[in-house]
DNA sequence: ATCCCGAGGG
DNA sequence: CCCTCTGGAT
């Protein structure tokens, strides 16, 4: 397993690879970004961005998409994949922000969950950028990353992938942590075909070493 | 553990 | 063709 002071040294290497790492969904106000990450779920953010202007200009506010006929979400955010779904949980969503906050989006983490089609990662994710909570999202590249490094164990959970990662960085460093690491995973260390030829980690990557070593043969 | 679910990449 | 994408609810 990799120790706090090496996946710290790994995070470096990271930052410098990707130094003004930031989330990649387009949004205006933080009811916008928020609806935007609850349809990133298993879904690419450049499919997120291809549908959010037309979404948010006939529903740009909280109030606006409560009162918005179903079939219509789901027809423009069709193409995102798992529509039917999102477009329920992003109108539900919105209907209960009208109802307990006045059409605003709550600040903490507790509250954030208990929105529909609004998890752990979601909540993590909107807490963090919008309001600075300190948190670390557990998403499918941070998870990847994690396990390829072994900064934890290959079979632990997504929030045991959480616990472990915020024992070993430092607070203060969470919420850029996580959006480093999703573009190093998005970029670099991808799911299919990493590129581990050259890669700054590779010193402290058994699995990298292992991929090139396949490769020879 | 399973379902949802279209688009893009290799 | 098969895999993957900033997961969440049941």
């Amino acid at each position: 397993m990799l120790s706090g002071k090496k996946t710290v040294e790994a995070l470096d290497r990271m930052e410098l690879m990707y130094p003004d790492a930031k989330g990649e969904l387009d949004h205006e106000t933080p009811f916008q970004y928020l609806i935007a990450v609850i349809m990133s779920a298993q879904a690419t953010d450049v499919s997120v961005n291809k549908v959010t202007p037309t979404l948010f200009a006939s529903y740009p506010t909280a109030h606006d998409l409560a009162k918005a006929p179903l079939e219509d979400v789901m027809e423009k955010i069709k193409t995102i994949g798992l529509y039917k779904n999102k477009a329920k949980n992003i109108i539900k969503t919105s209907q209960m922000l009208v109802e307990q906050y006045d059409g605003e989006i709550p600040q903490t983490i507790k509250e954030l969950v208990k929105l529909p089609g609004v998890g752990i990662k979601t909540a993590n994710v909107v807490a963090g950028d919008m309001f600075n909570v300190p948190a670390i999202a557990v998403d499918t590249h941070v998870e990847r990353v994690s396990k390829r490094l072994r900064i934890c164990k290959q079979s632990v959970s997504v929030t045991e992938v959480e616990e472990v990662l915020m024992k070993k960085i430092p607070r203060e460093r969470w919420v850029q942590a996580h959006h480093t690491i999703i573009l190093f995973g998005r970029y670099h260390c991808t799911a299919r075909a990493p590129k581990c030829e050259g890669c700054p980690l590779l010193d402290m990557c058994i699995e990298g070493q292992r991929n090139l070593i396949k490769k020879e043969k």
